[in-house]
DNA sequence: TCACGATACATAATGGGATTATGTATCTGC
DNA sequence: GCAGATACATAATCCCATTATGTATCGTGA
C-alpha cells in the first residue's frame, strides 16, 4: 500500500472524532490555544484562502462554536473567538482522539508500539521543516 | 502539535504530486493494478457512496483519465478502466510522489530515517487491522 | 413463464469546502 | 487629501461527499 493512501486512511479513521472538519477542528484548537484571532491569521495558519476562512468561520459560527467580534484596534476586521461551547468540544475533541489513538496503538505488539512512538516526533519534525521552507504567503500546496 | 494535524499536513504536502485528489488518484491506482472495475467495486474500495463514485468518474472520464465500457455479463453495469493517459498519469504521479517523500526523508538524521523506515510498515499494519474489524459495508467513518 | 425482490447504476437535491474575482470599508504614508 | 494597501465579505464556480429516488436489469421461486 502506497504510503499517501496509508497516511489518509489513518486521517480517516482519527478525524471524524469530535464530528469536526480538519480545519474546523484545528481552527478551534488554533482559538482555543491561542486566543482571538483575526480572519487572515487563520487562513493563514490553515493554508486556505481568507474567503475559504470566512465561509468556515460562518458555518461555525452557526453551529455556536465561534463568534466574531469587532475589533477595537482596526475596524477593518473582526476577531473570532471560540464560545463556550466550542472549547467545551474543543477539550472533548481531544481526549477522545487521544483514546482512539492508543486503541490502535495498543493493538500493535510492544517493539511496533516503541516504533510508532519514537516515529511520531519524526513524523513531526519532518513535516514542521518541510513547511518551514516554504514562504508562508505562497499559495498552498495543493 | 496533535498527530492528526502531522498526519493531515504531510498529507497535504505529498498529495499535489500529480494534481489528482486522493479519491481521484487511489481509484486510478486500483483501475491500473486490477483492471476494468465496476462502479460499486470503486465505490467500496475508496469507502465513498456509489453515486460519489459515478461523479468522480464522470470527472475523470472528462479528463480524459477513464472510460465506461458496456459490461458484457450483466447490462446493468458498467466496467471502468483507465485510459493509456490516465496509466502514463499513474506512472508518473507515483514516481514523483517518491522524489518527494525521498527528499523529505533526506534530510533527516540517520538514525530518524531509519525510525521512519520502521514505522511505515508498522503504519500500514495498524490502518489495514483498523480496517478489517469494520464490515466493509458499513458506513464510512466520517 | 411470470412476478417480485434485489441489484447496478444514474440523477436530483443538498451541503461542506475550496478557489479566484470583486466590492466595500478602513488604514497608512506621502 | 489622496493613492495604494489592507481586511474582510460576497459572488461565482467547481470539487466532493451524502441521501433519496428513478430506471433498467437480473435472479429466484412459485
Amino acid at each position: 500500500m502506497e504510503l499517501l493512501v496509508v497516511l489518509e486512511q489513518l486521517v480517516q479513521l482519527i478525524r471524524p472524532v469530535g464530528g469536526l472538519s480538519s480545519a474546523a477542528s484545528s481552527t478551534l484548537s488554533r482559538l482555543g490555544r491561542a486566543g482571538p484571532q483575526r480572519m487572515t491569521e487563520l487562513a493563514q495558519a490553515q493554508r486556505i484562502s481568507q474567503p475559504g476562512m470566512t465561509q468556515l468561520v460562518t458555518r461555525m459560527e452557526r453551529e455556536g462554536l465561534v463568534r466574531r467580534t469587532t475589533s477595537t484596534s482596526d475596524r477593518r476586521g473582526v476577531l473570532v473567538e471560540a464560545t463556550e461551547a466550542g472549547l467545551d468540544l474543543w477539550a472533548r475533541m481531544r481526549a477522545e482522539r487521544a483514546d482512539v489513538l492508543q486503541e490502535l496503538i495498543d493493538r500493535l505488539d510492544p517493539r511496533d508500539r516503541t516504533t510508532i512512538s519514537a516515529a511520531l516526533p519524526v513524523l513531526t519534525q519532518l513535516v514542521e521543516s518541510a513547511y518551514d521552507d516554504q514562504p508562508t504567503t505562497s499559495a498552498t500546496p495543493r
